[in-house]
DNA sequence: TGAATTCCGGACTAATTAGTCCGGAAAGGT
DNA sequence: ACCTTTCCGGACTAATTAGTCCGGAATTCA
């Protein structure tokens, strides 16, 4: 009973994402949630609770984005470096300037918030097992668990730096080099 | 003539790096700034304009600083994966969880500031330059400019993302492998 | 001694921020 | 009709922030 609501929680806890991703926590003001949403604050109050508990919402769904984005290309037919090629190539070519959320994250409010230190360090293990079993779909990897927790390993790390790369502007050129010669050692 | 100053400027300015360094700008509050340098805020701000100036010269210290370490690093005797070697050995032992200065500087307030966006922006290709140099001490890097571009950038990915790794807590079994496979490629 | 500068401590401004509260209107269900 | 909830707009609080200013003491040089 009661007045219904009128947005989609999901497509409001979106464009909060964005918000963040783009600005950071202390970059995204209440005010540029509201722009960002088209919602009153109350509304978003009464949805998320407090600003934190939006960040931390924003993060999840980042996470589950993401992952189930990665998985998909990571998951197609080929060998796993065709696989992973896909997967830095997207990367590259989509050229996100707001960089990785969770490293950002990890940045930008990690060190001030036991919580999110811990989300943030438990999202990259699973990430990284992201990895690990995207490899363990192909041979050498499958069955030389060793190669395959090195190269994941090793991937993720690239995988990482290039969207710093990215974020700081580095020549596509420099981008480029650095997907290549990762993707050659799979 | 009148009072001398009673601080060395290098030394408040290294304190103030540390404190952006390890909270992020706005997380280093100017009552923060006083308490690491020891120093009441009239004599920051004059001594460096305001906190923006602070912050710019605390990335320059920070890269002059990192670049003369890294390349003394890079520079000692040995064959380039050896040389290499060091560096990431060292990151993984210091284990610094306040990470890449530069790295969070392109997460924290490139976004929001323009000149730091630039700042950020050359001095990660001064960055890699390094790595290029270091490259190029060693054959068949010496002789063979694409090797050495492409290899640069590679390690500079996995360095950044190392830091990251390392910033987010990643066990580390995870760290050792991600380097030992990225050095194995040199 | 006098001029110039720094240091200290605290008062102060102006702006921004997260978060709460209120009142009235609108939109449901019963 | 009645109750409940949401929406809107704006007022409001309380805290924090960067940055300025003041007054008095200290320290140098000329």
């Amino acid at each position: 009973m009661g007045r219904p609501r009128e947005f989609e929680p999901d497509d409001a806890l979106e464009a909060i994402k964005g918000a963040f991703w783009r600005l950071g926590y202390d970059g995204a003001s209440m005010h540029e949630l509201e722009a960002a949403t088209g919602l009153r604050k109350q509304s978003l109050y009464r949805e998320f609770g407090d600003k934190r508990a939006m960040y931390l919402a924003a993060l999840d769904h980042y996470e589950r984005n993401e992952i189930t984005r990665a998985t998909a290309v990571l998951g197609d037919k080929g060998s796993a470096r065709a696989r992973f090629s896909r997967l830095f190539d997207e990367l590259i070519s989509d050229r996100d300037i707001r960089g990785c959320f969770l490293c950002n994250a990890s940045v930008d409010q990690a060190p001030l918030e036991k919580t999110v230190e811990n989300v943030v360090s438990a999202m990259v293990k699973r990430w990284i097992t992201v990895f690990e079993n995207a490899l363990a779909a192909s041979e050498p990897y499958r069955s030389a668990p060793k190669k395959r927790e090195r190269k994941a390993a090793h991937l993720a790390a690239a995988y990482m730096g290039l969207r710093i790369l990215i974020k700081a502007r580095a020549p596509e050129t420099v981008l480029r080099n650095a997907a290549d010669d990762a993707l050659a050692t799979i």
